[in-house]
DNA sequence: GATAAACTTGGAACCGGTTCCACAGGCGTC
DNA sequence: GACGCCTGTGGAACCGGTTCCAAGTTTATC
């Protein structure tokens, strides 16, 4: 049986009332009284129950992270962000993965029951109008990382323009027939990233008069085995891209290793960028487009908090 | 102002105890009535505040992890197992991540204080004696993975032989003069996998009838930088190693790369073994050491709640 | 038809905090 | 000495569930 704040109070000769007050820090107690309760405090090893608290304050204390694929290496570094902000923080940090979209579905409505979590940040997962007028109706504060909906704080960077800026460093470089790997166009979470990458690639190359072989659009599951052999599809081709931009560094991995496998040097032969940055990019000397992911996570906490 | 137990029970025209009872699927509910009480919930939209029950119930409800830098690769795949279990369960999951001694022994003695999580799972860091008093007159199970305590439960692999396996392998191959890189002996927070690893290599050079030069042992900050630059150090040496045991696969990849700064040939010249098996390594063609580190995480939420 | 047993149900007490209200006592003012 | 103000304090009410006990109703048993 744990300690309660009325045992602390008894013990003290005191209501609780003065206790919670000592606790809080609240000035309209008198500092005799203040020791006395602090040593009682002490002696009882007392800990106020943080549920307890909860409960009266009207408050959970936590926020939810709710991420897709939580282990993928841009997704950790967001939550790395995360986590650093809020760990001078008050809250405590609730991590809900997400890898199938029953998954979602049900992380997106156990969140708008009430009392889960004081605020929730959703990673690369689009919610539904339905969604977010679940948490709307449940008083739930959200952001949105990586991912957009028109009534809802979000943190974004432009894709678009991140795949222009690679392709056109492609183009600088010389190429005209430029490959691209990415994700499929309808996955099961809707993600937009992919697509914006390949949106802003195809704007770069309108605006330098070069025209794309759909052949060149190459698009498998998510992860470096598939875009290793999605890269030699495009090797395959007749008059096959001398630069393949990748829509992330893990596919871009894939397409370095394909090339390692037909013995064409990199970047002799073929240039290769990817996305995101990640820590083993600058290890393989693998050019990329950076993007401030633990920044990002940082950012969404102070949206989140402050507002 | 949100929908309570009580709001339902008095449209319902019933007591609280009854709609209770109809949430906790108990079969003393006459079937009308049970249906009289579900029609009000879906009707007011009522979800039961999952706080009020965990104070009823004195349950928090979640799960703590405490995990040491939980970015890195052989962290966020333990986590995924963690995760994974607690998803399928009634539980939440807090992460807290630890980066400095401080931050560890406040994390330490928040867990320990009542009511903050059911469990909590420790990953990597080493308790002391008190810590694990704290927790223990608090209530609050916990379980060690990746260390030890005589009086917890724990999750490990056995390091020493895993270092001795590594380089048995070296030795097989012919190998005589094996280089060690790891982390240094005192770490901030007394990590004992790399010296683990390091006296498993020790006792497979002894049974093996072979010396160990003392300057054939690197250690250094943890990270690929750091192995880097260590590597160097060894085979800057007179008789350098003709092969090379890191402790783990991120510092085999700074060993690669100084192999290859000097265009030595990997595995020709230069035969590498690392720890941990990290999706990266069989990218890059590392020989390494198989850890079944989503297991672990699978095996201590396990052991946390059947137990 | 009386009694026991089984089934439903209402509601008070409890979980452990916070907060508001009432009140006591000390002090200054006229 | 009456009045008002300020400080410090106790404790009831509240947050929103669960659970136990008592009681009412129905069914079974002889």
């Amino acid at each position: 049986m744990p300690v309660t704040i009325y045992d602390v109070a008894k013990e003290a000769g005191v209501g609780v009332g003065t206790v919670s007050r000592v606790l809080n820090n609240n000035p309209r107690v008198s500092s005799e009284t203040r020791q006395r309760v602090l040593q009682v405090i002490e002696r009882l090893n007392f800990h106020p129950s943080s549920i307890a608290q909860r409960l009266s304050l009207r408050k959970t204390l936590s926020i939810g992270v709710l991420a897709v694929y939580f282990t993928r290496p841009s997704v950790v570094e967001r939550l790395r962000g995360i986590e650093s902000v809020i760990a001078d923080s008050e809250y405590d940090l609730m991590v809900y993965n997400v890898e199938t979209p029953s998954r979602r579905d049900e992380c997106f409505r156990s969140t708008a029951s009430s009392s889960r979590v004081d605020g929730l940040i959703v990673i690369s997962l689009a919610p539904a109008d339905e969604d977010v007028g679940r948490w709307a109706s449940a008083g739930v504060p959200v952001v949105l990382v990586d991912t957009l909906h028109p009534t809802l704080p979000c943190i974004i960077v432009d894709d678009i323009s991140g795949g222009y800026k690679a392709t056109e460093h492609l183009i600088k470089l010389g190429h005209t027939r430029i490959g691209f790997i990415g994700d499929p166009i309808h996955t099961a979470f809707n993600f937009r990233s992919s697509r914006d990458r390949f949106e802003g690639m195809c704007r770069a190359l309108k605006d330098h008069g070069l025209a794309f072989d759909p052949a060149f659009h190459q698009a498998g599951e998510h992860g470096r085995e598939s875009a290793r052999v999605l890269t030699h599809r495009l090797l395959d081709l007749d008059d096959s891209p001398t630069a393949i931009f990748a829509a992330s560094d893990t596919q871009a991995f894939g397409v370095l290793q394909a090339a390692k496998e037909r013995g064409i040097q990199v970047p002799q032969e073929l240039s290769v960028v990817g996305y995101d940055d990640v820590e083993m990019s600058e290890y393989l000397n693998l050019t990329t487009v950076h993007q401030p992911l633990f920044d990002s996570g940082l950012r969404s906490v102070d949206l989140l908090l402050h507002s």
